[in-house]
DNA sequence: ACTTTGACTATAA
DNA sequence: GTTATAGCCAAAG
């Protein structure tokens, strides 16, 4: 595989994203160039749990900052039991003050 | 090559 | 608060 695939650059950029944040489908599409296919981040992740190393994608959500993808986990309270051990607070599969642990890998991340 | 799908987002009603 | 619709684009069937 190219290192240049779309699905690399997602999993490279949710690799970086540092315990206790977490980041949206669009910030990362956007980080990559383009916002609009935010879907395909979470295409791409679906495709994650066969990647290696794992990717963190408990700490991905949609920009609401609720836990969207938790169906897609071994069991749907992985996800919140994972962010929680890293500190983030998850209420109603929402995390609460999204926007003061919210990442953006186009601003944090450094190439 | 064509159609369907999907862990999204924005807008509208 | 909800549902509906459209835009978006690459992978999978």
């Amino acid at each position: 595989m190219k290192e240049t695939d779309f699905f690399q650059q997602v999993y490279q950029v949710v690799r970086e994203i540092p315990s206790g944040r977490v980041t949206t489908y669009g910030a990362i599409a956007s980080c990559l160039g383009s916002k609009q296919s935010s879907r395909m981040v979470g295409w791409a992740m679906n495709k994650a749990h066969q990647q290696n190393p794992s990717v963190p994608a408990h700490r991905v959500v949609n920009r609401n900052g609720q836990l969207t993808g938790k169906h897609h986990f071994e069991t749907p309270f992985i996800m919140q039991q994972l962010l929680e051990l890293e500190g983030v607070v998850v209420k109603n599969d929402c995390i609460q003050k999204f926007e003061s642990i919210f990442w953006d890998p186009a601003k944090e991340l450094i190439l």
